[in-house]
DNA sequence: CGAGAATTTGAAACCCATCAATGACGGTGG
DNA sequence: CCACCGTCATTGATGGGTTTCAAATTCTCG
């Protein structure tokens, strides 16, 4: 959430995909071209909660990971983002969260104030600023209603699914996906604990769902059941006990 | 969440409240004055989830409760909106959830290609618009925030911080928070049960922090505590354990 | 290869949901 | 006026899912 997907997957499919060919010429994106890329190593901070929010970015490369730090100390993930993302539209003054590389990152940076004089320029891109804000709000409330009455199982199926659908573009049975965040990351993301996402991942793979050739890489076994867990559509469809 | 506050209070101060002389001339709110007052009886409902999105409002008095059918049936509740707020600006092309009112509700009403036509014409109104969605973007993230990593009782205690700021204008000692929502509404929407919600009321009173002189009429008897209990500020006192 | 970090597994405790029942309140009709 | 009824709020008992604490194992990387 907070953070432009290139290809926005709600949880309910409420949002309609724009097709590519009705995309509006004068892209977000197209607007950072021909500035030069800048790498961000792993587990560099890009920038921190409460820095004055004076850039925007589009990543080109590589996995961001969005924390925010809870009074009680505990680490609230808020988001990743991959390549094609954009962060920072949503921003007031401050960034609202601490951004840091979970992978080595490639991305381009722009002032607000560029973005900003430019859009008062142009109404098309102004639109497309306030869609993609849009977009932002529908993926808040899908993350909200994906973590709030659901359970780990839910939770973690739902997540392996719309990571599939954002970082390979669709899902499909033997899909592999290639998780670059650690088992913590996704806790703090859920809601959860490191110990409850490790034993759904188990109970996953010894129900044959999902394969873990390493921590790191899914495979998805079975496409069905996997939906099912994740109880986004199919209702009628009860997951197999066993 | 996904309305806009009169007077927005994130759970965390961290989005500054614009001073009333601060304020730009041309309000957002003052686009509807001149039109008629609707009226919207308790239990009716203003739109559904799905319909076109083609109106927005704001909110002249009452309280309305935005809902959101689960796949499972079940019903969140993803937000309140009380007197000043407005709705409407984050849609797409559908409403993403059903707008019912809690108590009777005094509502202007005014299409949204109005409104776009208009933010066309005043890049101050414009920039208010976009003000506007990025504090929902800052409410839905405190909410969520807000209810992700936190136990019941901080849930509701947060609530009621919150539904004090937003109704008072602002929360002290003594005040008196009425809440025209049912268990159920504040339930749905903490993600809890009424029984859980219910519970920890009467854990509130029996330690005092609250008294309740009905069960829509809560008066805040420790109000650090209180906060303390929310979890906000303050992690050095300790709540009493009894 | 080796050391530290990350992941996985186990056992016990706790919090919340669920099921069940009672109590409080308001409205309606006899 | 009061009995009846439906809705909502409250309280109790129980079970399940998740957290917590602890330890073993695997992975990663210098």
């Amino acid at each position: 959430m907070y953070a432009l997907h290139a290809t926005p997957q709600p949880l309910n499919a409420r949002t309609p995909i724009l097709a590519p060919e009705l995309a509006p010429k004068l892209s977000l994106n197209a607007l950072f071209e021909g500035r030069s890329i800048e790498i961000v190593q792993p587990k560099r901070t890009l920038f921190w909660e409460g820095d004055p929010a004076s850039e925007v970015f589009e990543v080109r490369y590589g996995t961001l990971r969005l924390c925010h730090i809870l009074p009680d100390g505990r680490r609230a993930v808020v988001g990743f983002i991959f390549e094609g993302d954009v962060i920072g539209l949503s921003f007031r003054d401050k960034y609202l969260f601490t951004a840091e590389a979970v992978t080595e990152v490639g991305l381009l940076r722009m002032p607000r104030s560029r973005l900003h004089a430019m859009a008062d320029e142009m109404p098309e891109l102004r639109s497309q600023v306030l869609s993609k804000l849009r977009d932002e709000m529908c993926a808040a409330q899908d993350q909200l209603l994906a973590v709030l009455h659901r359970s780990a199982e839910q939770r973690v199926a739902t997540f392996l699914v719309s990571i599939a659908e954002r970082t390979l573009g669709a899902i499909h049975k033997g899909a592999q996906i290639h998780l670059c965040m650690s088992r913590a990351d996704i806790a703090d993301y859920l809601g959860l604990t490191v110990e409850t996402v490790c034993r759904v991942f188990t109970k996953l793979r010894t129900e044959g769902v999902i394969s873990l050739t390493s921590p790191h890489c899914v495979v998805i076994e079975k496409l069905r059941t996997l939906h099912a867990v994740a109880g986004e559509d199919e209702p009628a469809e009860a997951r197999p006990l066993h």
